[in-house]
DNA sequence: TTGTACGCGTTATCAC
DNA sequence: GTGATAACGCGTACAA
């Protein structure tokens, strides 16, 4: 279309009077030339600005250098740290990362994974926003790690994810030491499998110092803005009569509006009720009460699923773990306090 | 590599016992064929689970339907929000776009810009981290659009931008007509070509009421936490013995440090001192007193880069704006409060 | 509806 | 040890 400009290894060739062999074997350190030809094919370049074509090295070495990152959404801090993390490991490794955005959108994650697989993707690292996931994902047998959210057939794809299990059981333990009787636990719409390592762990701790956990228990927020969600929920929740004095929370927006619910109600945070939230997102830091929370570590995973594919593409399938699990931390602040 | 499997549109062909030339029709909707072979060919695209080389396709065609969007950090609101914004676009345009983090680093940035060259991206979209940029940053004709920063030389590049100079001059009026004598302005560590804008809005409405504005009245943050940062600046200029009424702050996070500061100083918020914050992040309605701030359209300003972009794809270069401006927007809330 | 030249870089083979 | 020649990968588009 627009590129009459566009200058090819030919030029370049005839410009250093060399063939279009040499020049490649310049570009790429490899065989065998004299230094004096190295000069002439390297000042050709600079001169004419040329810039290798990888469209035509993708399709003769099927392969992009380019590797896939498909998340539900970049415009939350977790998985655009994740992200960060992962694209500056390829940068670092001569990778270019291509990220895409599924908007939580199970069509758009199957068009990006057509299209990765067609663009010769070497890898791909996949958020995956589907319950389960197809067979045949991709034609060619690209590398493939799953991260963070681990859909129900894993289809022997390794997986590099955090135990919000037991992030979530320690901290409902955490609430029931400090001796609160009646801990609530509030999730998002997310489609389950997404919550339900989390609400096994609020269920399991429960149980196993003898409270109940009961669906009344549980609050299912509805798909919208959690913050906004979470406070009439409670409010609501509150005023049918339900005791509360503990609230473990899917995320730290939930525990910012579900403490705004409290205010409304009179209650105290941490006097009357304590809360926790999760993700350590940068507001949990600057609400009022100040948010105890529950950390995963975005750069400790997306580092570990990077250095993942990595081996899956340099083809050291051995030795390489199956499930990573990292742990999530406790970070105690006021919400929490005695 | 690792790809034994993968389909081509000869295996295709053989398949369906007619040429590549007709499956390439059939596939792409392009010349004539007969209801039988169309049936005849897409079921073996089925059966054997073909995509097409987008690889082979980019290299005869020149393009990849596929655009870039260069920018400093996708882990920052403002910029994800934009990225979002965009990559809806896009897809349902139907391209795909590769998102590129920069990190600040303008080795980075050009690397990315010749990679973006060097796949065949049909057009890009630059939120630069350069003061200047260099000429010859695409070898090809690549349409490129300047988003939001606008480096000194523009090269004639179109630019979609928001007033932030004009956002600025009204939150300093709002602050001066509400009485305050001694307003500051804090600024990030950022190159001064970013912050100019902002700070000479400042200074136009400071000098526009009689009040001074010189160096000492401006606070220019170090690198690193910008939150943390401007506790400690505030905190030890107001010790000099400075006084201070009003602050206009580069972003939420500097305005909510400030405020912190001031905290300690036994200052109160909206009393003693106003404070604006920039770009309404999320913290700004958490945080307490809630942060009065000044709102770009990250989302309107993702579309018009998009829209004008793919304008220039489509080589309709007649009748575009060279300069988009999209104005600022004041949200008033505690900390500006009489 | 098909045959086929083309786009461009890589790499194995061959020549000096 | 240096370098050239040419086949190859795969989809597109024009001529037939």
């Amino acid at each position: 279309m627009n590129n009459k400009k566009s200058v090819s290894i030919i030029d370049i060739a005839k410009l250093a009077g060399v063939s279009t062999a040499t020049v490649s074997h310049v570009i790429n350190k490899t065989g065998r030339y004299s230094k004096e030809t190295e000069e002439k094919v390297k000042e050709a370049i600079e001169r004419y600005g040329y810039v290798s074509n990888n469209a035509a090295r993708s399709l003769k070495s099927s392969s992009s250098h380019t590797v896939g990152l498909i998340l539900p959404n970049i415009n939350n801090d977790f998985f655009s740290s994740i992200a960060v993390s992962i694209e500056q490991y390829f940068d670092e490794n001569n990778y270019a990362l291509f990220i895409c955005n599924t908007d939580n959108d199970p069509q758009k994650e199957r068009r990006y994974f057509h299209r990765l697989d067609s663009m010769r993707a070497d890898g791909i690292i996949v958020i995956s926003c589907q319950n389960m996931l197809e067979s045949g994902l991709s034609t060619r047998n690209v590398p493939i790690v799953l991260l963070d959210r681990t859909p129900i057939n894993n289809m022997d794809l390794p997986i590099v994810a955090s135990d919000a299990r037991k992030g979530i059981y320690d901290a409902t333990e955490t609430l029931i030491k400090k001796g609160c009787q009646n801990i609530i636990f509030i999730s998002s719409y997310l489609a389950t499998y997404v919550v339900s390592n989390r609400k096994d762990g609020y269920v399991e701790a429960m149980n196993r110092y003898g409270f109940p956990a009961s669906r009344q228990h549980i609050i299912q927020l509805d798909k919208g803005s959690s913050l906004i969600n979470a406070e009439t929920s409670i409010v609501d929740y509150i005023k049918k009569g339900n005791k509360v004095d503990g609230i473990i929370c899917t995320s730290d927006n939930q525990a910012i509006g579900a403490m705004a619910g409290l205010k409304r109600l009179d209650l105290k945070v941490p006097e009357d009720v304590k809360v926790f939230g999760f993700d350590n997102q940068l507001q949990s830091r600057i609400c009022t009460p100040t948010l105890s929370t529950i950390e995963r570590d975005p750069t400790a995973l997306g580092k570990r699923s990077a250095e993942l594919l990595m081996s899956l593409i340099r083809n050291k399938k051995e030795d390489l773990p199956s499930r990573t699990i990292l742990n999530c931390r406790l970070i105690e602040r006021h919400s929490t306090a005695n």
